[in-house]
RNA sequence: UCCUUGGUAGCUCAGUUGGCAGAGCAGCGGACUGUUAAUCCGCGGGUCGCAGGUUCGAGUCCUGCCCAAGGAGCCA
């Protein structure tokens, strides 16, 4: 029988002996002395162990184990002001599970090849422990978003027939006698069947991309959440959009403020102002803005907003802003075009805040049959894989939007992280299959 | 796929004009009863990414390849 207790407990527990396991994170020791600190996923103690207070066998273990030394731990809980936690274990029994020796991690600087390779044990450092538990949070937050709001989880299928907008570039795998099948690159389409069925769906899983992408923006697997809505213009898809982010920034900030303060040395402030309204501009302003805030690279409309220009636009306001209303060249063939102007697509943006870049894509999506059916001919895609999908407009079409938020671009923006691998607790990427 | 910068001890790196392979940290042994990246003494540790070439001599110069980081394109 293990003991239950976490560290997390432990200021409820002053005066009182306890037992607890976890491993050894660090250690100093002198001769009749070691200072052990002790971890369990929960969080770390300092567990001080006398020699004079211990049997012999428990002293000698303490003086030779190696860092993340599988250990259990008994002695009193006593408040110490020079502990981290303000409190510490006076040690009276101490075994090891399991002796670890030269673990390859030290609380020095590393290389992110070094520790990208080392990531199953990476993931113990409190740092990236407090990254995970981040992405945890804000999972929940998503889906209790919807959840609380009339939604229903429709889960896509991961493995598909063919290209959702037919760009990408795809992960193939056998399928029995059919041929190929190809991994989702976005559930989408299958979330406005769902929409049509439901109301307000929401697809929420892993999502592909097989593109040889090699910035610190990208993963080959990424987590995407997307929401799809009946009787939703693009108005009412900004809208959500808007009221979405700031409920999950604000859970997320309320649950871990001190970690993100602390441990991630994260600018609360910057989150603190994620609040409605964002500003919102059209494609066609953001390329104006663009122009006037950089004379000296010509920038012209029809032109994509890159990386460089994601950030000049997002370092003109103090929190997300809503880009809208793009060229209808640049978007996929199911956005809905501007009725006023066959030259525009109703799509949105969301470019967060410090050069994150963008967190969320989505618009409103075409309703009418021989329009979509034009524009699967025009973008020279297989009208008989889209049979089910022009089903949609054929029975009961309805005007609907929705959009896709990447989790794991949200998690950097929130824990100001440089690079979207420490945001996942296996990032796959281009040159990286393991661990 | 393209561009840039890299690859030297377990890790982070230095290595001059081509002339004996180095440091800090980690590890191991020892000392120390309040350490916070402890301190002090001692010790071991190398396919200089790989394969060729030039040279009396290559970590250093040349060619090819592999790998990594950052960026571009594409995207969330």
């Amino acid at each position: 029988m293990f003991p239950t207790l976490t560290i997390a407990d432990i200021p409820h527990h002053e005066g009182k002996s306890v037992t607890l396991s976890g491993w050894l994170y660090s250690k100093r020791s002198s001769g009749k002395l070691a200072f052990l600190q002790l971890r369990d996923g929960s969080g770390v103690i300092q567990c001080v162990v006398s020699k004079a207070d211990v049997p012999p066998a428990a002293f000698e273990t303490a003086q030779r184990i190696g860092d993340e030394s599988s250990v259990t731990v008994t002695g009193t809980v006593r408040a110490d002001k020079r502990s981290a936690l303000g409190f510490e274990i006076g040690v009276t029994d101490l075994t090891a599970l399991q002796e670890a020796r030269d673990y390859p991690i030290a609380a020095k600087e590393h290389g992110p090849a070094f520790l990208m390779d080392h990531r199953h044990l990476w993931m113990r450092t409190p740092r990236q422990r407090a990254v995970l538990g981040i992405r945890a949070t804000l999972i929940k937050s998503i889906r209790d978003y919807f959840d609380s709001r009339g939604f229903t989880l429709t889960d896509a299928p991961i493995l598909t027939p063919a290209a959702c907008e037919g760009t990408s570039t795809l992960f193939e795998v056998p399928y029995f006698d059919l041929g190929k099948a190809f991994l989702t690159q976005s559930g989408q389409l299958y979330g406005e069947a769902a929409a049509m069925a439901v109301g307000k769906a929401y697809v929420f899983g892993p999502t592909f991309r097989a593109e040889k992408s090699k910035t610190r923006r990208h993963l080959t697997e990424f987590w995407m959440v997307e929401p799809e809505v009946a009787f939703m213009d693009l108005a009412g898809d900004m809208d959500l959009a808007e009221d979405f982010i700031v409920e999950i920034v604000g859970r997320v900030l309320e649950k871990h403020r001190k970690e993100i303060a602390g441990l991630l040395e994260r600018d609360i402030a910057a989150l603190e102002r994620v609040q409605k309204p964002f500003p919102r501009i059209t494609y066609t302003e953001g390329i104006e803005r663009i122009q006037q805030a950089r004379p000296e690279t010509p920038i012209t409309w029809g032109d994509d907003i890159g990386g460089d220009e994601e950030t000049i636009l997002a370092n003109q306001f103090d929190r997300p802003v809503l880009m809208h209303h793009f060229p209808s060249a640049m978007k996929a063939f199911y956005f809905k075009h501007d009725p006023t102007d066959d030259n525009l697509a109703l799509g949105v943006d969301v470019l967060a805040p410090e050069g994150f870049g963008e967190i969320l894509g989505g618009g409103q999506r075409e309703d009418d049959y021989d329009t979509l059916l034009a524009r699967i001919d025009a973008h020279k895609l297989p009208r008989e894989a889209f049979g089910w999908y022009l089903d949609l407009r054929k029975y009961g079409s309805v005007p609907h939007a929705g959009f896709g938020l990447g989790v794991e671009r949200t998690v950097a923006w929130i824990c100001g992280l440089h690079h979207v691998r420490e945001t996942i607790p296996f990032a796959r990427m281009m040159e990286r299959l393991t661990p």
